[in-house]
DNA sequence: GCCGTTTTCGGCCCGACTGTTTTCAGTCG
C-alpha cells in the first residue's frame, strides 16, 4: 500500500474506534498520523528504507509498525477485527449532519438501528424521539439529512472521477486499433461533481471491438459489469475517495465505440448537456437536417463532420467550448450575428500568483518559505500568505504580535528569494456582527485582506447578509473568501442573499474569491457568471494548506471558465508589478 | 496512540452551538 492508502486505513480505523466509544485521543492520533501520511514530503518507500518514518510528527512506535505492516502486506489484523465488530450501516449513518458516533451508538444499542433505511423508518414511525437524548427536532433533522444525502448519492468530486477516467482512457488508448478516444459527459464540461464517466472511442477498420471491451471490463477497479455489447459497455467502478468515511465511492463508467465518421457527432452528443443537445437538434431541424449521436444528416445523407467545429458550422454557429454547454445563453452567443459573442475564455495557465494560502503559522503544514518556493516551482510570480486571524483558535489564528513577526519574516524572505514575491495578507474572520477580527490599524498594515466567515454559520439569512456586507464595506478588505461556505456534496451554502452581497462588492470594489479547493469550489460557476456580468473582479485562490494544494488552482480556473470568465475578469492573471500597483493605489484611495 | 529541558505519566487546539435537558452531552470546525 502507498501512503494515501494507509492514511485511508487509519481514517477508517478512527471511525470504527469512535463507534466503539474508544478514547478520543487515541482516535485523534490515528487521524493525525493519516494526515501526516497524506502530506509526506518524501516517498514512503524512502522513509521506511532509511528508518526516518518515526521522525515524522504524529507517528510513534505502534503506528510505525502498523504502517510497515500495511506497506508490506496490504493487511492489518486490527482493521479486519474492527470491521467484523461494527455493522457497516453505522458508517453511513455517520454521514448525517449533526449525527456523530455517540448518537449512532445510542441508536444502535437502544433500537438496534444499523442502517439509514432502518433509521428513516424509525423516524417516520416516531420512534427516535423516544430515545434518551433525542427529541422531535433531531428526528426532523435526521430526515432532512437523509434527503440531502440522497441528492448527493452517486456523485463524486471532479478530481476523483478525473483521475480514474484519465487512467482508464490511457489504458484503452494503448490498445492496438484504438484511434480516437476522448472523455465526454459532465467531466468534459468541467462540472464540479459528476455521476459517471463517459468515454467515446473509434476503432480502425477491421478491428474487433471485443478486445477493447475485454480490457474495459477487466479494469482493476471494476466491481460490476452492468452491460456489454459490441458498441457499448457499462461498468461500476470502486474508486478511492477520501471524502467518504469508507474511503471509497462507486461511480459508473460507459464506453461507446463508434465508426470513425461518427466520432464528432458522438462526442458532441455524449458531452451534453441534454438541454444543449435538444436545442442543437431543433436548430438542425429548422435548417432541414437531422442531428443524432451518429451524424448530422441532410436529405441526401450524412454531412461530413470530422470535428465538432464542423457540426456547429453546418448549423451556422461558432464552436461552443464544452464547459459552456449548459443552455444558459451559449447558443445565442455562438450565432455570428449576436451582439455579444462567446467569451474568449481564460486560458488554463493564466494565473501569475495567488493570495489565499496558509502556513504552519496557522493551520497549514508547510513553512512560508516552502510554500513560496512551491508557488515559484509552479511558475507563479507571487505568493500571498493569508493565515487565519486570532479568533479562530482551532486553526491557531495569529495574534497581532505574531502577525508582526510574520511581516518581518516576509521582509527577510523577500530580500532572500528570487523569482517569487511574497505579499503580506491575512484571512481575517468576519465576526458574528460583521466586524473584523483585527483592529483597523493592524488591518491597514497588510498588503491585502481576505475576509471570510468560519463561525456562526447558522445565522438567519438577513443577519448573515448584513454581516457579510458590513465586513466587505470595511476599507481594508480586498477580497471576500469562500463566499457561501459550501462544501460540495457535504454542506450546503449558508443562508445568504448573494445578490445583495455581489451588489455590495460592486459598490465597494471588493473582489470575490473563487476558492479553488476542489471540495469547495465556492463561488460556484453560476454565481461567478453573475459576478462577472456585474463587472466584479474575481480572484482564484487555492486556499492551500500544503505545498501540493497550490496546484488546485486548475480547478478554480475551470470554474472561472464555466462562469464565462476571460483573463481580464480575474485579478491574479496580472503580473506582480501590476498587482503591487493596484493594491497600493487601492489602499491610498480607500485610505 | 503520541509526546516530553514537565522525561515514563498525564496531558492531548477549545469555544460555541444545538437540542436536549433543567445543567449538559454531543457535534462541529
Amino acid at each position: 500500500m502507498d501512503a494515501n492508502e494507509i492514511a485511508a486505513v487509519f481514517n477508517e480505523i478512527a471511525i470504527l474506534l469512535e463507534l466503539r466509544g474508544e478514547n478520543v485521543f487515541k482516535i485523534n492520533a490515528y487521524r493525525k498520523a493519516a494526515r501526516a501520511l497524506e502530506t509526506l514530503t518524501q516517498p514512503l518507500d524512502n522513509l521506511i528504507a532509511e528508518g526516518n518514518l518515526a521522525k515524522v510528527d504524529g507517528i510513534g512506535k505502534a503506528l510505525l509498525i502498523k504502517i510497515e505492516t500495511l506497506h508490506k502486506t496490504n493487511r492489518l489484523e486490527e482493521l479486519e477485527h474492527l470491521r467484523g465488530q461494527v455493522p457497516p450501516g453505522l458508517l453511513e449513518m455517520l454521514r448525517l449532519p449533526g449525527i456523530g458516533p455517540k448518537k449512532v451508538k445510542a441508536l444502535y444499542e437502544g433500537l438496534g438501528i444499523a442502517s439509514l433505511v432502518a433509521l428513516k423508518e424509525a423516524c417516520e414511525s416516531d420512534q427516535i424521539a423516544k430515545v434518551k437524548g433525542f427529541g422531535p427536532k433531531t428526528q426532523v433533522n435526521i430526515l432532512e439529512g437523509i434527503a440531502f444525502l440522497k441528492e448527493g448519492e452517486g456523485r463524486v468530486h471532479r478530481p476523483i472521477a478525473l483521475e480514474v477516467a484519465n487512467d482508464l482512457v490511457n489504458r484503452l488508448r494503448q490498445i492496438e486499433g484504438v484511434q480516437r478516444i476522448e472523455i465526454a459527459g459532465s467531466l468534459r464540461r468541467l462540472r464540479d461533481t459528476v455521476k459517471d464517466i463517459d468515454i467515446v472511442a473509434t476503432l480502425a477498420p477491421g478491428v474487433d471491438p471485443e478486445g477493447v471491451m475485454d480490457v474495459f471490463v477487466a479494469y482493476p477497479q471494476v466491481v460490476h459489469v452492468s452491460g456489454r455489447g459490441q458498441t457499448k459497455a457499462s461498468v461500476v467502478l470502486e474508486v478511492r475517495n477520501p471524502m467518504m468515511l469508507s474511503g471509497r465511492s462507486r461511480l459508473g463508467a460507459d464506453l461507446r465505440l463508434v465508426a470513425p465518421e461518427n466520432f464528432a457527432p458522438a462526442l458532441a452528443y455524449f458531452t451534453g448537456s441534454k438541454e444543449h443537445n435538444v436545442r442543437l437538434r431543433s436548430l438542425a431541424i429548422e435548417a432541414g437536417y437531422k442531428l443524432n449521436e451518429y451524424a448530422l444528416a441532410g436529405p441526401n445523407g450524412p454531412l461530413d463532420c470530422p470535428t465538432e467545429e464542423s457540426i456547429y458550422r453546418h448549423l451556422g454557429l461558432a464552436w461552443v467550448p464544452p464547459e459552456l454547454r449548459e443552455m444558459t445563453g451559449e447558443i445565442a452567443a455562438a450565432d455570428p450575428k449576436a451582439k455579444s459573442g462567446l467569451p474568449n475564455l481564460i486560458p488554463m495557465g493564466a494565473l501569475k500568483g495567488i493570495f489565499h494560502n496558509h502556513t504552519t503559522a496557522s493551520d497549514g503544514n508547510a513553512s512560508l518559505e516552502e510554500m513560496a518556493l512551491a508557488a515559484r516551482e509552479l511558475g507563479l510570480e507571487y505568493f500571498g500568505v493569508a493565515d487565519h486571524s486570532q479568533s479562530l483558535g482551532i486553526a491557531n489564528g495569529l495574534t497581532p504580535d505574531r502577525v508582526k513577526k510574520q511581516w518581518t519574516e516576509v521582509d527577510l524572505l523577500n530580500a532572500k528569494l528570487e523569482g517569487v514575491h511574497i505579499f503580506k495578507g491575512t484571512e481575517v474572520d468576519i465576526l458574528e456582527d460583521g466586524s473584523l477580527d483585527y483592529d483597523d490599524a493592524l488591518l491597514a498594515g497588510f498588503d491585502y485582506v481576505v475576509a471570510s466567515v468560519h463561525m456562526y454559520m447558522n445565522q438567519p439569512k438577513d443577519e448573515m447578509t448584513a454581516r457579510i456586507i458590513k465586513a466587505i464595506s470595511h476599507p481594508s478588505v480586498t477580497m471576500l473568501g469562500h463566499p457561501t461556505g459550501r462544501l460540495l456534496l457535504r454542506r450546503n451554502a449558508y443562508a445568504v442573499d448573494l445578490d445583495a452581497v455581489l451588489a455590495a462588492a460592486m459598490k465597494h470594489q471588493v473582489m470575490i474569491e473563487i476558492n479553488a479547493n476542489p471540495w469547495r469550489l465556492d463561488l460556484d460557476w453560476i454565481h461567478v457568471r453573475r459576478a462577472r456580468e456585474l463587472g466584479i473582479l474575481l480572484v482564484i485562490n487555492p486556499d492551500a494548506h500544503a505545498t501540493n494544494e497550490i496546484a488546485n488552482i486548475r480547478y478554480g480556473l475551470e470554474v472561472a471558465r464555466r462562469g464565462w470568465c476571460e483573463a481580464e475578469d480575474v485579478f491574479n492573471t496580472r503580473g506582480v508589478l501590476e498587482v503591487t500597483k493596484h493594491l497600493q493605489e487601492r489602499k491610498e484611495r480607500k485610505g
